[in-house]
DNA sequence: GGTGTGATCGTA
DNA sequence: ACGATCACACCA
C-alpha cells in the first residue's frame, strides 16, 4: 500500500507555462492557505478553466491592461482575484510570461483540511459539498478577497502543492461556464465524477 | 434531477 | 448596462 508523500511546493516554471497546459496540471493539486493567527485550510482542486487573454474574447484580459487585471499581466504564480456581479470574489492562477496575460480560474475544488473554518466561512453551506464547489464559493472558503490580489503562491498566504496526487489520465473537458464568447474552445477540465465539480449535474464530457 | 429569477456593484 | 455567480423557489 501506498502512503502519503510528503507535500511539495509548486514552483515558478509550472506555472510559467500556457494556461492551456496548466490548467490540466492543476487538477488534483493542493492550495493551503496558512494564514497568521488563522487555522490552516486546504482544499484539492477539481475543476479549472483557462483563459488566455489577448486571443480570447472571454478574458478579462482582452481588452488591454487595466487597474482591475493588471497582476494577470505580471510574473506567473501570483493570484489575480476579481470582485463579479456586485458580490463575489473569484481567483485565478497566472500563467506564462509577464506580459503575456494568461490565467486558470479555480472553479471547484475537495475540502481537505480546514472544514470548521470552511463552514464558518460559508453559513449558506447547507453539505461540505457547498464548501468549495463554484469559483466564488471556493474562494470565499479559502476566505480569498481584494487584499489577495498579487499574491504569490510560492510564498503565501495561499500556496500550490503537489502531493503526489497525478491529475487524470482522462480528465472531464468542456466549454467555459457562463461563457458567451468563444463557446468552441473546450477550456474546462474537471475531475470525473468528482461530487464537488460544478455545473448542473457536471456537464461537460 | 432541472429551470428561472433576484440580489448587488465595480468596471468600462 | 453588464457580468468568468449564488441561493432559493419552484417543477418534475
Amino acid at each position: 500500500m501506498s502512503g502519503p508523500r510528503r507535500a511539495r511546493l509548486l514552483a515558478r516554471p509550472f506555472y510559467a507555462r500556457d494556461a492551456l497546459e496548466v490548467a490540466p496540471a492543476l487538477l488534483n493539486k493542493l492550495l493551503v492557505m496558512d494564514a497568521p493567527g488563522a487555522p490552516r485550510v486546504a482544499v484539492r482542486i477539481v475543476e479549472v478553466e483557462a483563459y488566455r487573454g489577448a486571443d480570447d474574447p472571454a478574458s478579462h484580459a482582452y481588452k488591454g491592461r487595466t487597474a482591475r487585471n493588471a497582476t494577470m499581466f505580471g510574473p506567473a504564480g501570483h493570484l489575480y482575484v476579481y470582485f463579479t456581479y456586485g458580490m463575489h470574489w473569484c481567483a485565478n492562477v497566472v500563467c506564462a510570461s509577464p506580459g503575456i496575460a494568461q490565467g486558470v480560474l479555480l472553479r471547484a475544488a475537495a475540502p481537505v483540511e480546514g472544514l470548521d473554518v470552511m463552514r464558518e466561512r460559508r453559513p449558506k453551506a447547507r453539505t461540505d459539498r457547498d464548501l468549495c464547489r463554484g469559483p466564488a464559493r471556493l474562494a470565499q472558503a479559502l476566505g480569498l478577497h481584494r487584499a489577495h490580489d498579487g499574491l504569490d503562491l510560492l510564498r503565501g498566504p495561499l500556496r500550490g502543492y503537489d502531493d503526489g496526487v497525478a491529475p487524470p489520465a482522462r480528465p472531464g473537458r468542456s466549454a467555459r461556464i457562463g461563457v458567451t464568447a468563444a463557446h468552441d474552445h473546450r477550456w474546462r477540465w474537471y475531475v470525473p465524477g468528482d461530487p464537488n465539480v460544478s455545473g448542473p449535474a457536471n456537464r461537460g464530457r
